[in-house]
DNA sequence: ATTGACCTTCCAGTTACGGGAAGCTCCATA
DNA sequence: TATGGAGCTTCCCGTAACTGGAAGGTCAAT
């Protein structure tokens, strides 16, 4: 099977399974024209990658899940570890842009979004975001990656 | 002031400082031994950026909020515009993020998690998250940026 | 033979910085 | 006055996970 059918079939693009191949990931088989050659447990990989990335893990996480996917010798237990530390990190994101979200909508709302050019969300920026933000600049000075 | 003095008041790291002037956000003077010096003004306007970075603004919405900070004559519905936008991706990131969180959640619960090796997790990923995700597949194909 | 679809590799760009090297400058102390 | 260390400068590489595009080989049909 080419790489475009397997695109087609997984629903990743075919630029995506060249890249997995390249940080090994897949090794598909090659033709004699240098052409990818896809087996079923290629595809079978590139699904189970494609919803694992789905769900949001890491490349990396990807790779673990992958290896723990092939070793029929595996714990339960290092799966689900490895799961709830990435849902640990989720809830994290979810809590700061809740944060985010909730200050910037009290803004907003102050906001008579008019043609005038006063401005309590400038406003908010410029002078510290006292509006309903307690102490945002204490999160880390600001970092948010 | 020299930059660490502004990296400590503002908050941002001194390569922060300068990465902002280099892309053209803020213009610090020069001393005569190729220093930098800030003014108030400096000072304020990365106090600005701060915020809205801890916000979620991207640089770019920065720097559209930057404009508008300093144009007085500016209709704070184009303020509100550009927020109430940022705030619908927040929440749509928040969505996007809570359905994870919430396949993960089931998947999680229906693992084990001990020494054996059967795993509902690695099921779940191999065999397309029928636990609870209903159609992950159709948002977007498997895309997440 | 040609055309067009498909395949290949390689390179650059994306976001918002952080790390670290090489090399000035400044100030305080011996 | 010499020196040492802190602070400043620029420059370049690396990050995550791809995406876009160029240049060029291959295949099947006309």
């Amino acid at each position: 099977m080419n790489i475009a059918e397997v695109a087609l079939r997984t629903g990743l693009p075919a630029k995506t399974i060249r890249y997995y191949e390249e940080i090994g990931l897949i090794r598909p088989q090659r033709q004699a024209n240098g052409y990818r050659t896809f087996q079923s447990s290629d595809l079978h990989k590139l699904a189970f990658l494609g919803r694992a990335r789905s769900l949001g893990f890491t490349i990396d996480d990807c790779r673990a899940l992958l290896a723990l996917y092939e070793d029929h010798e595996r714990a339960s237990g290092d799966v689900r570890a490895l799961a709830e530390g990435h849902m640990g990190r989720i809830r994290d994101k979810i809590a700061e842009l809740s944060a985010m979200e909730a200050t910037l909508s009290d803004l907003i709302h102050a906001c008579a979004g008019d043609s005038r050019p006063h401005c309590p969300i400038l406003q908010g920026l410029s002078e510290g975001l006292s509006v309903s933000a307690p102490n945002l600049a204490a999160s880390g000075h600001f970092q948010q990656r």
